[in-house]
DNA sequence: GTTGTTTTATACCGATAGGTTACTTACTCA
DNA sequence: TGAGTAAGTAACCTATCGGTATAAAACAAC
């Protein structure tokens, strides 16, 4: 009887497997997370399709839209993706001591890991018009968080006024650096570059 | 009778009218290409639809054909007249003498201008995937130009190799300064951040 | 095997995209 | 005035947009 095979539960306490009920999914949620941010990234939210997701990722229109609600709520889910990804550049203003050495380290990975596909974040700042509050919210406190650690490692070495400017100018080389990447800029004159930027620092 | 009034003309020739046949057109065609660049501007080609630029030039869809043969063929009006608009600035460049001071003042005055719609050139690029190749070449060639412009003033100041490398850094900047206005980063913090870049000069 | 649950495939929805057709209107020319 | 021509209007075209309804398929529990 199942009572003694479940004796050991109290009342009104069910077993939770781990494998679900109903038909199991055949995809893996990260990874059409990751395409779907891959296409965003190519051709921009407006541009990208639904047919265009669904090919990519191999999943129909109902599995995607069961997964993730609507394209804008994938889209916002695959720009969070997409700024995770960055979390480990962004780790390098992190490193103790703060100071300015820290600021170079990150532009010279920014410009060694350039991509011709630009940046998601940029050109989702500038598709800005298209996208619901949340999306804007998101690229617009992704950069102030940028810009606030850079400020934060500057401040050692500088004055709080002199600190802002610099690292508002050193935050928005992403965005230099995304649209050199989408006018397919050589990597190693975006790395000059910033050799000669940084003598500022 | 016509051969006595036209005797002047030789054979074969008629008068050109200034004039021209047909219902006049109640539209002026640099006011549309101004409402066009405006609108593309915003919201980028992908997402400024056919019934958004009826709607803002006043002109249906007849019109807008026969005027510029298709949407496409618009916006690369559209981009050129852009680019049209900023020749002032550029000439900045091209001042006597030549040299560094030119980019100062170019750099400064693209700060002074900045605006929360950011800038159409750098919006094409980002949207370049969908783009046609003139409307490419036509970005690949603005930025190249500025760029030149700035390597021939700064070449006056500084040896070839430091000369480019700083003329990357300073025409890429007109893509900094349009994301950080389409964040609505203000304009006197724009400013403070470019006072310091020149200090690089 | 039956029942319940979840995912999948397919076909469909109204709305809108870019673009065109057919016709009317407004002008020039003679 | 009437013929010729260019521009404007509105209805229409097909394709695709983002999003859904329905039902078959694939699993777990029993």
């Amino acid at each position: 009887m199942r009572k003694k095979s479940r004796s050991f539960l109290p009342n009104g306490v069910k077993l939770c497997y781990i494998k679900h009920m109903g038909r199991p999914k055949n995809f893996e949620r990260e990874d059409v997370i990751q395409q779907a941010m891959e296409l965003f990234w190519l051709k921009g939210y407006a541009a990208t399709s639904l047919s265009d997701l669904t090919e990519a990722t191999g999943l129909n229109k109902k599995s995607l839209y069961n997964e993730f609600g609507s394209k804008e709520e994938l889209f916002n889910i695959a720009l969070n993706a997409y700024n995770q990804s960055k979390l480990r550049q962004i780790e390098l203003l992190t490193e103790e001591p703060f100071g300015k050495q820290n600021v170079i380290n990150y532009l010279e990975d920014v410009a060694q890991t350039s991509s011709k596909k630009g940046c998601l974040m940029t050109l989702s700042i500038h598709e800005s018009e298209l996208l619901e509050k949340e999306a804007k919210l998101d690229v617009q406190k992704s950069f102030k968080g940028l810009q606030g650690l850079i400020f934060k490692n500057l401040s050692v070495d500088y004055d709080k006024k002199k600190a802002k400017s610099l690292a508002l100018l050193m935050s928005s080389m992403i965005f230099s650096i995304a649209s050199l990447g989408k006018l397919k800029v050589d990597k190693k004159e975006i790395k000059s570059m910033i050799k000669e930027l940084i003598i500022l620092l």
